[in-house]
DNA sequence: AACTCAAGTTCCAAATTACGGAACACTGTT
DNA sequence: AACAGTGTTCCGTAATTTGGAACTTGAGTT
């Protein structure tokens, strides 16, 4: 018999849920009905209602029941969610290394969104709250995001416009496209007062199992206390971070949910 | 109000997920309560109902609910349906045109999975049913998907020894490798007698948003039918769907859904 | 150490909600 | 035209969820 809680209605939407993979990904309600022992009746209702959410959809076509989209967008964010509890003890070490504010951020539909952050040590420090959204052309970590998608995503970008946020934001279509070359060729990037006034910040990529790239791994803090040669110092850091990361992510991160979970 | 179903507990379960966003990744019992105006006894049932099922689960230091593993698998099968979805049209017009079985196949976990099929028009043709696993280093399209994966994972294949499958399957990790580096010189792979006696295959990769291979689409047929200069021919062909099939996969595939669901 | 307060947890009677058998509708087949 | 298989609707019954209230836990304060 199947794991039950005290709820018996989450315990029938996982178990049809599980019904889903990769070998049977569609089903008839009457197959359904006969693989999990619920009558027609009840299991139509149930799967109605899975509909309006979107959890499951028919196929126009055959009619069948399939997974919906719902369960992507909810995926999408769990994954967030696990390189984030992956990601914060590194960052924690590499903030009380370098004494500055560390970030863990994403690239999505044309936005940088902050999904991780350690505080500088120092009173004062650069602030960006988690779930933050920037624009994907200004700063380090968001020019190491952009410096990886596909070609066709970098030019929708620069088609919607370049904005300037500060002295240094990179406006130049061409001057950018240089620039993400660049770091795409050294592996990092950096930044100087690109997104705020006396910021400074350099990001690594972190790379998923399928050698692409998921996140940016940044450090970021005011102009004063960047001292000559601390820069390179910090990118050695910084990637040495990253590379932890993305090797935790994918050593024991596939499969049957490795450590997560129960 | 939200859209409401016929079944209130999905409702709920669709209101409590939904609450989870890479803004606001974690709650307390209280902070969902005050959010979803739903009093703490009923909703911390709920909660514990949802973490059994590890579909939410409960940060061991903070004790703040944080989404769980399996929305990250529901996830994971909700984009091959995708996947399979957009692929399908692609891949019956593909095997109109050669008259030979289209396969649809991703890497999973050491396994190649084959997530769709078109049957060839002939009688005699190779068959590959839906859901059926295969070893990543015997045959075209496993070999494709073999060939860009990260190479720490290509060295964890060879470890786990490669087993003889067939007269021609490559056996020898020197062999594989120098096999795997012309696939991603030359973009597509073939292969003969590698799986199956008398049989034949062409596979080229389909790229995902990133820049990363999602899955490879391969043609496949019996040898006696494969006349000289044909390889090419499916080459070019199969590269042309499998390109296609990545077009729309990042076109109107992310953000909000897309044409997906409802 | 005693107190305060907020967050989390348990309990139980009330009633809302889901259940499922049966009857009905729809579609394509012999 | 009868049939068979699938999907859909209805409704009385039974079971499940509900939420107020009381209780526990734990952190912070005096």
């Amino acid at each position: 018999m199947r794991e039950s809680s005290s709820v018996k209605t989450i315990d029938r939407l996982v178990e049809i849920l599980d019904c889903f993979s990769s070998q049977h990904p569609d089903w008839s309600l009457t197959e359904l009905s006969a693989r999990l022992g619920v009558p027609k009746s009840s299991l139509h209702r149930f799967l109605l209602a899975l509909e309006t959410h979107s959890i499951l959809r028919r196929d126009p076509q055959d009619r069948r029941w399939r997974l919906g989209y719902r369960p992507l967008v909810w995926g999408q964010l769990a994954a967030h969610h696990t390189l984030r509890l992956i990601a914060r003890p590194v960052m924690e070490r590499l903030a009380a290394e370098t004494g500055e504010t560390v970030l863990l951020t994403v690239y999505e539909n044309f936005e940088v969104v902050c999904l991780e952050k350690v505080d500088s040590t120092h009173e004062v420090r650069l602030a960006m709250e988690v779930g933050t959204r920037r624009p994907p052309h200004a700063g380090a970590s968001s020019k190491i995001l952009m410096a990886y998608l596909p070609e066709t995503e970098i030019q929708a970008i620069i088609e919607r416009g370049l904005p300037r946020l500060c002295t240094n934001t990179i406006t130049d279509p061409t001057e950018l496209r240089a620039e993400l070359a660049q770091i795409r060729d050294r592996g990092y990037a950096v930044s100087r007062e690109e997104t705020d006034v006396g910021a400074w910040g350099v990001a690594t990529p972190i790379w998923g199992p399928r050698g692409e790239v998921v996140a940016a791994l940044g450090i970021a803090g005011p102009l004063f206390r960047l001292t000559r040669g601390l820069t390179q110092e910090y990118v050695v850091k910084c990637r040495q971070a990253a590379e932890q990361i993305s090797h935790i992510l994918w050593k024991n991160g596939r499969g049957k949910g490795g450590d997560f979970g129960k």
